[in-house]
DNA sequence: GAGCCTAGCGTCCGGAATTC
DNA sequence: ACGATGGAGCCGCTAGGCTC
DNA sequence: GCATCCCTAAGCTCCATCGT
DNA sequence: GAATTCCGGATTAGGGATGC
């Protein structure tokens, strides 16, 4: 219970604090709390023989694991002040307990019997903590007492307890509900010097507090008096020595008082016969437990014996217990080679790097470990668990050098053949080459644009304010400049198409039209990179028929590479806690490598010859997620009379120039030029309005196309102008309307 | 309270809400 | 023989219901 | 056979199959 | 006020059903 309300004054200091925040704490742990805790389950009582060990090992498990050091404190003998209250509180933590709960005591009976059991509890908790090799001292009286003296003498960060009183026997920081809920694991904090600069209160106030409030010791504290008139005391008196002034009360009169609040809770207090009571004020504020000159510090868990115990204690079976103990070994082996420096014979040997993962954004290795001789229980021949990349690579450089070699090898491999090809295909030429150059010139350029939605600049210190604001600078010029870039290769494609191409009328109904564009967001920044290859003439790449008179631009938006990095790097700087404003981005939200191509027709003289792949391994992006472009031919095919459109899909891994011209190849056998054409892609346009009006001007119909940004209100103007929704949208909201075809083709009347 | 098991999702974008 | 394609299996994460 | 409408999915990787 | 997260809506392609 500890002091009545004092969590309720203590709640403008509560920070609520992440799990993962405690790495590299040792926090001594009230170990009764988490008992009493886990048995006040229902949902166990009567079901689970032993709840407190398991939640115990679970969160043991956790904390470890997260790189929090532990040192658990196991209750003594009450203080006799405390008598009274505990033979209560028994009665409530066992009293609606159903019967066969194994650890149950005589219901009802309070007192001794109630407490063996709890003592037994404890025992067994303690024999786990032994199988865990995790450190536990015993208090003389209090747990939180023992915490408290640990904390204040420095041997810990801080007490994990629910027990308010911890900061009357003198913590400086106490760590609160505890829970690992998957969506909060956390605790709330309460550290004494934000309670003192804060609050204005000292654990002599919080003493007084306990006195008039009530506590542990004085159940009923001062009638009549309640948080209000407690904390406008403690305001009023501020200066005083507030416990002295309570045993000054008797001898003062009335008129001595300073204020009639101080009038008013010492007439209350002093009818108490005993108040301020002495007894209570020394059980806080005298040390009874001796304090050890160092905390131990975690050993290696036993895993024979903690399966002999899981299995006697909680049912578990050996593999149950090995796979959650596994962990727990092989990072105690590990931490133990990072602080020796070398290895030893009995930790456990690694025998390979089996793939590597990603948990909870955290890179990691699974890992093959050699079966113990000692090991004559479990069943599986190696153990396999899941290590962080980090610490691995730091005591096993050699395995993970061999699975990267593995992992390369296997990269070799693929593109050895793609370059095979490469060799095999003589017409491999200049223009190649030159679109090779300007596809490393835009990775190049990448490490010096962003997508602010993905890569908010971080609010970093002063410091790097300076740096920052360059940083801006620079980016808004890469817009600029490759936004105006952008536009006069759209203008160049636009112009050669409409000069140099005769088409008929139903051809120019169909003319191409090309989604796509997008390069920058108002008030955003979005640079996408850019790859351009605008004239065929210059080119060697292979083209089919049909498409012997176009040019190509192809960009290729590699966002998600940058993304990557850059949510790697925030998770880094969160888990290092440097960057509190930086929340780690949305990493669920994945965005699309996608690449732009815009076909336009031009007039060259172009020969045939074999489309090539990139010599230079630069130029080949692997694209690590599917993309498809859609290259919506509608041509007039070698059988058919009529006009259909074709989709050509394109997977990323595919993605590459040369794959693109596979793709167009793939329409070679087609000796009629094409009716229409139209290639999109999933960037969205975000300049359509301009696009639209340039197309449409060559053509009989409006052009539509897709607007995001606007409003529901300036939606429907523009979809009365048909220019900046979809064909489905549209129809959706006017069905009345007759509308056109986004592509440009004419469509009944709706 | 915490883990286990199973099933299901996996596009992008913009604006509102939240947090700092 | 090689590349494109489709599909199965897997991965990482989340949520909900149930179990320990 | 083709056009239209409506509904749904939208991850990655590896491998077998098929077509060229 | 800026950064970040969340959620609803939009987009696109593709497939199936339906009708002409």
């Amino acid at each position: 219970m500890g002091v009545l309300n004092l969590w309720q004054i203590l709640g403008p200091v509560q920070q609520h604090q992440e799990l993962s925040e405690l790495k590299g704490q040792v926090l001594a742990v009230d170990l009764s709390i988490w008992v009493c805790e886990t048995q006040c389950v229902k949902q166990m009582q009567g079901i689970v023989s032993k709840p407190f060990l398991r939640n115990l090992f679970f969160r043991i498990l956790h904390l470890l694991q997260l790189g929090v050091h532990l040192v658990f404190v196991v209750e003594g003998e009450a203080p006799d002040l405390k008598k009274d209250i505990m033979c209560k509180r028994q009665e409530a933590r066992f009293h609606s307990k159903p019967q066969g709960f194994k650890g149950q005591g005589p219901r009802g009976s309070g007192g001794k019997g109630s407490r063996r059991n709890f003592n037994a509890c404890l025992r067994e908790c303690c024999r786990m903590l032994d199988c865990l090799g995790v450190p536990y001292l015993h208090s003389y009286g209090e747990a939180e007492a023992l915490c408290a003296a640990l904390d204040a003498a420095g041997l810990v960060d801080g007490c994990l307890t629910n027990d308010g009183d911890a900061f009357l026997y003198g913590a400086r920081t106490v760590y609160r509900n505890f829970t690992m809920n998957t969506k909060d694991p956390h605790v709330e904090s309460y550290s004494m010097s934000s309670i003192e600069s804060r609050l204005g209160l000292d654990r002599q106030k919080m003493v007084a507090i306990a006195l008039l409030l009530g506590c542990d010791y004085l159940p009923k504290g001062v009638p009549g008096v309640g948080v209000d008139k407690a904390t406008k005391l403690l305001t009023t008196l501020q200066g005083y020595s507030i416990l002295d002034r309570f045993h000054k009360w008797r001898q003062m009169s009335d008129g001595e008082c300073v204020d009639p609040i101080e009038s008013l809770v010492r007439k209350k207090a002093l009818a108490l016969p005993d108040f301020p009571q002495i007894p209570v004020i020394t059980e806080f504020l005298t040390s009874k437990d001796k304090c050890p000159s160092a905390i131990k510090s975690w050993s290696r868990p036993q895993i024979a014996e903690l399966q002999k115990f899981a299995l006697d204690k909680m049912e578990w079976v050996v593999e149950y217990t090995l796979e959650k103990v596994l962990p727990l070994v092989t990072l105690w082996d590990m931490t133990f080679i990072c602080k020796q420096g070398h290895s030893s014979d009995r930790l456990l040997q690694p025998l390979r790097v089996v793939k590597s993962r990603t948990r909870q954004g955290v890179h990691c290795y699974e890992v093959e470990w050699n079966k113990p001789e000692s090991d004559t229980l479990s069943p599986q021949a190696v153990y396999t668990t899941i290590e962080t990349q980090d610490l691995f690579s730091k005591c096993y450089p050699e395995l993970v050098q061999e699975f990267e070699k593995l992992v390369a090898a296997k990269v070799t491999k693929g593109k050895s053949r793609k370059k095979k090809d490469v060799e095999h295909d003589s017409a491999v030429v200049k223009s190649s080459q030159n679109l090779d150059e300007d596809l490393c010139e835009a990775v190049g350029n990448l490490s010096l644009t962003t997508d602010t939605r993905g890569s908010q600049p971080s609010r970093g210190g002063s410091s790097s304010l300076g740096r920052k604001v360059e940083k801006e600078r620079i980016q808004q010029e890469n817009v600029k400049l490759l936004t105006q870039q952008l536009r006069d290769t759209e203008k160049e494609i636009r112009y050669s198409t409409h000069d140099d191409v005769k088409l008929n009328e139903q051809e120019s109904h169909t003319a191409s039209m090309v989604k796509g564009t997008a390069s920058q967001q108002e008030g955003k920044l979005k640079v996408t990179p850019e790859v351009t290859v605008d004239r065929y003439n210059n080119s060697k790449i292979k083209l089919p028929d049909f498409t012997s008179d176009l040019s190509l631009h192809t960009r290729r938006n590699t966002e998600e590479h940058n993304r990557k990095a850059i949510t790697v790097d925030m998770c880094e700087k969160k888990v290092q806690g440097t960057e509190k404003q930086n929340r780690v981005p949305d990493i669920n939200r994945r965005s699309e490598v996608s690449t732009a191509v815009m076909i336009s027709k031009q007039d060259t003289g172009v020969t045939e010859e074999e489309c090539s792949d990139d010599e230079e391994e630069q130029a080949y992006i692997p694209l690590s997620q599917r993309v498809q472009i859609n290259l919506k031919v509608a041509l007039k095919k070698k059988h058919k009379a009529s006009t259909k459109a074709k989709n050509f899909s394109i997977r990323s891994e595919n993605l590459d120039v040369s794959g693109l011209c596979t793709m167009l190849g793939s329409v070679k056998g087609s000796q009629q030029l094409p009716t229409k054409l139209a290639i999109t892609s999933t960037q969205p346009d975000q300049d359509t309005e301009g696009m639209c009006d340039k197309v449409e001007a060559h053509l009989p119909n409006p052009v539509t196309s897709t607007s995001r940004g606007v409003s529901k209100e300036q939606d429907k103007d523009k979809m009365m102008s048909d220019k900046s929704c979809t064909l489905g949208t549209a129809q959706k909201s006017y069905p009345d309307k007759t509308l056109l075809n986004v592509e440009g083709v004419e469509r009944e009347e709706c």
